[in-house]
DNA sequence: CAACCGACCTGGCGGC
DNA sequence: TGCCGCCAGGTCGGTT
């Protein structure tokens, strides 16, 4: 589900709620997520502190505690963040409840259980976030870098694009979009492009994620922000999920293809 | 060693 | 109606 808009979405909708607030109670419904629960590191070192920020690093939600520890959640393919001002019913495959010194509570819901919580100790470094390359929407995601690092590459750029060690929150929905938008085939060896054309795909990749921040998310299915509001950029889509449909440039089918194992949408005819 | 591929899970949908 | 196969926004570890 999320790539790094929707963290962000969730990020900014829950930030001024939680920011301040100690969370009291930690419940864990299920540990079986797609590394276990550690329970024990949860209570030690998350349990009775106060969220001073909440931060994010790629997909990874890292809630800044006031004892140095953090709280990293990672929302897998179908996690959702909720906050629940009251004790509403518990939806299922909620995993985990986190309680806050106000009466309300975060939940953790994730089908799937492709997701991941774990409570990192102060000074601890966490390895989960070790080896991530730099945000899409920092200074260092530039055109000199992706050319050097990719250089003599013959993997697919939309591979390069979404490999967390090049450049970290950039998925399946946003890769496909962004190679649209400038003229770049998915399935071009990486070490092909020229500096000129690096600068086109991180351009690209800038914009099309800060538009879907500005809508909110994309919402395929089931993605809401921490409020369970639904997201607005399936509506700006191009080309992914868009077989067969018109391009939007030339009128000419859009195609799906597999590559690395995932489906693949783009322009025969505009991206070469 | 870069690059590929299956595994990890549940739910929803289309086809028969 | 119901069953079956396929597909899904993400990683990661093992293999080639």
């Amino acid at each position: 589900m999320p790539e790094l808009p929707e963290v962000e979405t969730i990020r900014r909708s829950l930030q001024p709620l939680l920011v301040g607030r100690a969370v009291k109670t930690i419940l864990v419904r299920e540990t079986r997520l797609r590394r276990p629960v550690n329970v024990r590191q949860l209570r030690k070192w998350i349990q009775g502190h106060t969220i001073t920020a909440l931060n994010r690093r790629g997909k990874y939600l890292l809630w800044q505690m006031d004892n140095g520890s953090r709280l990293l959640i990672h929302l897998g393919m179908s996690g959702r963040l909720g906050y629940c001002a009251g004790p509403e019913e518990l939806e299922p495959h909620t995993h985990l409840c986190l309680g806050l010194d106000n009466g309300a509570q975060v939940r953790y819901r994730d089908p799937r259980r492709f997701g991941c919580v774990q409570a990192v100790a102060p000074n601890e470094r966490c390895g989960l976030l070790q080896g991530l390359g730099p945000e899409p929407l920092s200074a260092d995601f530039t055109a000199d870098y992706l050319y050097d690092a990719l250089h003599g590459s013959r993997r697919p750029v939309k591979a390069a694009l979404m490999d967390s060690r090049m450049v970290v929150g950039v998925g399946n929905i946003y890769a496909n979009e962004a190679l649209f938008h400038c003229g770049i085939a998915p399935q071009r060896p990486a070490g092909t492009l020229s500096h000129e054309q690096w600068e086109r795909v991180i351009e690209s990749v800038i914009r099309v994620l800060q538009r879907a921040i500005r809508k909110g998310g994309t919402t395929l299915n089931d993605f809401r922000n921490g409020l369970g509001e639904p997201g607005f950029f399936q509506t700006d889509l191009s080309v992914y999920d868009q077989e067969d449909q018109p391009c939007q440039r030339c009128g000419r089918p859009i195609c799906r293809v597999v590559l690395q194992g995932r489906s693949t949408y783009y322009c025969p005819a505009c991206q070469k």
